[in-house]
DNA sequence: TATGAATGAGCTTTCATTCAT
DNA sequence: AATGAATGAAAGCTCATTCAT
């Protein structure tokens, strides 16, 4: 089913009939940010083209000049929710390796998903409603943040010299890459028991714990 | 959104003109048991209602003799895959309260994740598109389970006469419960990587360090 | 482009939901009468599926339930005006082989051509728009006619033992096919300028002095 | 539906925003020659104004300042073609009124409906997609061609002082027009069973032993 | 109780036409 | 004179739901 992830390369294409390249980037910019609004309240299926046209602020017939069919929409929507976390999270650059480090690091990517809540929720709902097609290139992109999740979990057990094996820091980063979405699927029970900063501080207790019982063992 | 839930009860009613009890139970099991393959392969939004129907072996007017609208499908099927969790959890009833105990328990619940893995991932996948009206009952079910690896810690805790803050056990409970999900919404990229006996080893090694630490500290 | 013709044997399948087949030849024909009525006023082209559901009397979503796309109606409508010319034909059954025989041959199809002619101007206005998957059939069917009147002329020919080519019979029996259907879509000269019956008397002198040349020459 | 044809006279103006009556016609000669391809191969229905505009090498928007609708393509491509053919046959002016004269008359006719077969088709499967507006124009330039058949007749039957009934030269020149056309739509069968050179051949001999016997009669 | 034909609101998508640049 | 982005009416088609049998 993800056989293909790794030979996905360039941004999947989405037809359009307008040729004027910055204006193909300000319409679809508008569009998303109609069409998350939009998604967060009724979800992909249960929303009409036209209302994602309203949304974006203009007529259904120019929707169509910027997409090829409605699923391209939600492509859309997803690959821009994975580039804006992505930068946010590129925002932060963290690899002194350092305890503090670390902790500032998954302190910041859980900010990022609380801050992102909205959209992260959206595209958590409805990827599973993208087609075959276009799957492929939206995982991929989270496997590479997964990737900077675990880069920064090296970095500190590298310069701490801690002995690792490579499936367990994977897992360590996979954990806290779903811890962090928690945060915002799971906002309607835990934002009721924690404030974010207590959630932050309990979860990164918890994750040291387990890396630090490891760098004990290690040393 | 969710403030309802506490007040939650009795099951939702889902409208039936039958009037056989023992006759509708067996008509929704089969509509359950059709439905599910049928979501798992094309989701609830893409099913129509006479493939429902004839997924279930009956007309789509015997399908509108047991239900009142399409939605009542989705919370039959989310209600009943939460039944049938639940139900394979408390098979095992683990309350000794060693730490062997809670490594079988943990164990016990990642296999059945892995065992259900189709219907959890229908679930999750499926819940967002339950109406206001039927939301609530379900995630009432899914406290249940949460409370459920809740108490299994506790049990240990308790046992050990490790001290704990009620904050502390209940996101260890939540993590645990979203590392189940996990293995099944993430199984794309983690059932490539581990096997399910891997994957329970790492988790629950992480688990305990975290848990562990704090009994060192504790004592 | 018609190199298929000679391997199609069956009806071209048309979808239907409904599964009763007395019901969908009876809907079928409603839908018929009222798609030439229309197709004859505004083309195949200009007539929407609402209007032609509502010429055959039930709604849109009906239509759908006996055809599966708009297609379907003008295949239905081209096959259904080829029955019916056809059975029109056989109606009269002349073998016999005589020139009476023949002239009353001739006669009788082009008076079919005359009762018929809004089907046949229908048929050959809108034929072209089938799509390539359909057309076989349809042309098919126009080779078995011609083939009928082909059939008239030999029939004339072996009894009075005049010596023909194949090629010569077949020029002529497309002529006469052609020349029924021209006085048909050809009838905003023709009819201004002929009656029937003296169209009939002009083409069957015409005809038939080719023919008894050739009979001159034959003996 | 025909009544004005003889009252028709200019040609039917189509609107252009343009002034410059030689860029017109330059401009519309490039509309023309690419929509016969386009009419061709999917129709008039089926083609957009912007696959015309494309084929012709200009804009959508300049197409608009050369039409006033999309209809008026079609009645330019129509009156095109028909003014083509017609120069065509006058190339070859026969009024000796010799047989020899008629024959190649008859033949030339036929070659030219082969050479042009492509236009033929287009425009026989397209006038009645033409307005009630545009039609009487298209149909008074068939009306002048099969006229010109008819004078090549009557020079005929004039010089050979055969007797006849305007009726019977009128449908023998209307047979006749209607053989050329018929070569070119149906070809699908008849240049399957005759070289070009067969088919006139055949249709020359038995329209002469027509026209023969009745001078035999006459004489 | 079971059936499936009938319905029509509502969906996605297209495309002729306009008009500011 | 030329362009092409914008528009929205209208098209084909689907499908949840009803109801007579």
């Amino acid at each position: 089913m993800t056989g293909g992830i790794e030979r996905v390369r360039k941004k999947r294409e989405v037809h359009a009939s307008v040729k004027d390249q910055k204006l193909i980037q300000r319409r679809r910019d508008e569009m998303i940010r109609g069409a998350v609004t939009l998604f967060k309240e009724k979800g992909f299926h249960r929303s009409t083209t036209r209302e994602i046209a309203k949304a974006a602020g203009f007529s259904i017939g120019t929707l169509y000049e910027y997409i090829g069919q409605k699923e391209d929409v939600l492509y859309l929507v997803c690959d821009s929710i994975y580039d804006g976390v992505k930068e946010k999270l590129e925002e932060m650059n963290v690899n002194a390796g350092t305890i503090e480090n670390l902790k500032l690091g998954i302190a910041h990517y859980f900010r990022v998903m609380d801050e992102m809540q909205d959209e992260v929720l959206v595209m958590y709902q409805e990827v599973k409603s993208l087609s075959k097609d276009a799957l492929p290139y939206v995982l991929k992109k989270e496997l590479e943040m997964v990737s900077m999740v675990e880069a920064l979990i090296k970095s500190y057990m590298d310069h701490e010299h801690i002995d690792y094996r490579q499936q367990e820091v994977h897992i360590l980063a996979q954990n806290i890459f779903v811890q962090g979405q928690m945060w915002a699927f799971r906002r309607w029970t835990l934002q009721k028991s924690y404030t974010l900063d207590e959630y932050i501080e309990l979860q990164t207790n918890y994750l040291l714990s387990g890396i630090q019982m490891k760098a004990g063992d290690g040393k």
